[in-house]
DNA sequence: ACTTACGGTAAGTTTATGCTTACCATTTGG
DNA sequence: CCAAATGGTAAGCATAAACTTACCGTAAGT
């Protein structure tokens, strides 16, 4: 499975990304993360293990505690993945518009 | 269900993301997607229809043929999305790096 | 030392969803 | 006009994966 297969698939998961956009603004605590998530705790555990292996978010142990944080390689790939779309797309369109243009002027 | 939601819920699935990157280059028909792909016809039809709805594809009937293509919209709503997390995750860092520092200073 | 807080893992259950077969509507070519 | 091609939808099934409870290990406070 490759790293963008990996960071897709975990945030195709609606509890994943409540989790992520949980540590946007700062990293947090295990028990924190699963604070007002309708889940239990262990169920969070097991989501920040996929997260983390998506390197969507890596972790920094403290004591007892254990904090998350958002990983910026994660979004890295999936943003990289991304742009090869967004660029060709556009490159399609405008190899089309200009298909269709020739098209036109033939039977002028 | 937001548009963001709904986009990252689509390339949440292997098949889907197969169909999308079918569409990288250029706009294809329901037959020419299918085929090659593990999955039945019926079960493609299904894709479409979720990735159509993420904003991710469109649907250009010609005929007996639906040529579906990528739509950038879609790409742009998870583009914007995880820019968000990209942004604050520097500036998160940053912040807790300054604070360190701090923090060692006081121990001189 | 004992207790409480934190959190990871295992095992089993449940549920969401991806898939198939069957069917139907529309289009096009002979 | 009939046959073949295209593809969407429905119903039912089957499995992956999300969730729970139970358990255990470690850390920190009293």
């Amino acid at each position: 499975m490759s790293a963008s297969e990996r960071a897709f698939n975990a945030l195709g998961d609606p509890t994943r990304r409540a989790i992520f956009e949980k540590l946007r603004h700062r990293p947090l605590a295990v028990v924190d993360i699963a604070d007002g998530l309708p889940v239990s705790r262990p169920a969070v555990s097991q989501h920040l293990k996929v997260l983390r292996e998506a390197k969507l978010i890596n972790i920094k142990t403290s004591g007892a505690k254990n904090f998350y944080e958002v990983d910026r390689e994660g979004i890295l790939v999936m943003r990289e993945y991304l742009d090869k779309f967004w660029d060709e797309a556009l490159a399609n369109f405008k190899r089309i518009a200009e298909n269709t243009e020739k098209e036109n002027n033939k039977h002028e």
